[in-house]
DNA sequence: CGCAGAATTGATACATCTCAAGCTGGGTGG
DNA sequence: CCACCCAGCTTGAGATGTATCAATTCTGCG
């Protein structure tokens, strides 16, 4: 593809702000160097896409930073997000020539790519990539699942608080909740992206949205940041259990 | 080997009937044979539930022959399918203590069972064990993206179609199509599970299996036994193009 | 300022759910 | 051997949640 400077910051995979938590997670000195010497950096902008369904795949890789999609689409237009990207997470599957979902750039985005082939070489011989990749893998499947429930068995109602919840957890993990419990965070999706990712059509999120607002259950401020009162409400209105729902 | 009494039929995995496709089937001999000193095999009933969500699990296993079904309840009662164990298919996840899904036998079922602490020693030592099971959870985690299109922006009828299809194309290759092109299997799934499946009550479910019917799509023998005179035709419903949808 | 994309809100249509009443076929006990 | 029974299934009528179509309003930006 076209050639781009490269972002200044990161080459070192030492100093790489996802280096606990991404494939390259259990890597040791000497394995980390071995994969520096088949990665790149590529930057993409909002909106652009990444990856098409069906097309070749070059590369494998890594979210450094920014928020992606991952979608399917039906030849008539309709569209389900299957998944949702966030840094660490990888990108590609090896072993597999064409990819069979676009891949979207949400927001801005940094990849951390590595070629494919010598990608694929390193993990017959580096068990360490292999067994991280099949613990991420597993983590996918499971979020897979959840979201089966959400999108059969929930009420548009459901679904949102749903969403809403899961960004919620995950910024208040980062951003560590604040002493009053309440928890806030910018929506990285428009409407529309959210209702690709939930089944249902944007005004229908939209109306959803300004319930939970009339009910006290959340605040907005502008159109995309949220403040969460009481966390354990919203959960209630996802219809999870307060114990967390998700994985354990 | 310890000798221990074990079901007749299968205790040597070279005459097993999965061998080729199960998280074993990349293993060598000396692999196989350190498999079968931490196995057991182990029958259930149809209805009966094998694992139930939050236990502790103290195996993980793979189905030898029958089905069995995962899925997950919320308090209220909805309940949605998330995944459909056929032969082969891998239950469990090492590292996990306890199991996030039930797991019940839809059919007679017979389930190769691994203790979970030394498998889980045997993952670390037996790349090929790993590197299959991480296939198949690649595969799987394919086979849950395809399924949230289903359920999230699928109609009623496409849903439907879509679950016969699956059957359908999973028979066609395991019985070779006939010359006529005509595809015939039995439902291995009551309504109810069916709309488990798919999202959906069991009334619709009825309703549209008999409008399929009623418009020439599949016909019936009985309640379970389905009759597909023109494949393509059936995917053409379901809404995939005829390419196969799936995976590549 | 004014435009364009994003979001909200309203009115109506429609697909699916819900509740309810029968049907069917295979097994059981009298 | 028949009558009954029951789980699984089908069908109907009406209620309801979400989609659809359409009109504004908001927001950021050249």
């Amino acid at each position: 593809m076209l050639l781009k400077e490269k972002p200044a910051g990161f080459h070192d995979c030492e100093e790489c702000p996802i280096r606990h938590r991404a494939v390259c997670a259990r890597c040791e000195a000497d394995e980390l160097e071995m994969l520096e010497g088949i990665k790149y950096y590529r930057s993409y902008e909002a909106g652009q896409r990444i990856i098409w369904s069906g097309d070749r795949m070059e590369f494998v890789g890594s979210v450094v930073s920014g928020i992606a999609s991952l979608t399917q689409t039906m030849e008539d237009g309709r569209t389900q997000m299957v998944g949702l990207l966030l840094p660490s997470d990888f990108v590609g599957r090896p072993g597999r020539s064409t990819a069979a979902y676009d891949v979207v750039a949400t927001t801005d985005l940094v990849m951390c790519c590595f070629r494919k082939k010598p990608f694929e070489q390193m993990m017959e011989t580096t068990p360490h990539i292999a067994q991280r990749l099949l613990q991420m893998t597993l983590d996918e499947l499971d979020a897979a699942r959840e979201w089966m429930l959400v999108l059969g068995r929930k009420t548009a109602r459901e679904k949102i608080a749903s969403l809403l919840a899961i960004i919620g957890r995950r910024d208040a993990a980062l951003h560590m909740a604040r002493a009053d419990g309440m928890v806030t965070f910018d929506l990285p999706l428009t409407r529309e992206a959210m209702a690709d990712y939930l089944g249902l059509t944007l005004e229908t999120v939209s109306r959803q949205i300004s319930a939970l607002k009339k009910d006290g259950v959340i605040q907005l401020e502008g159109k995309r940041h949220v403040i969460v009162p009481d966390m354990d409400r919203l959960m209630e209105e996802a219809g999870d259990d307060s114990d967390g729902g998700l994985l354990n």
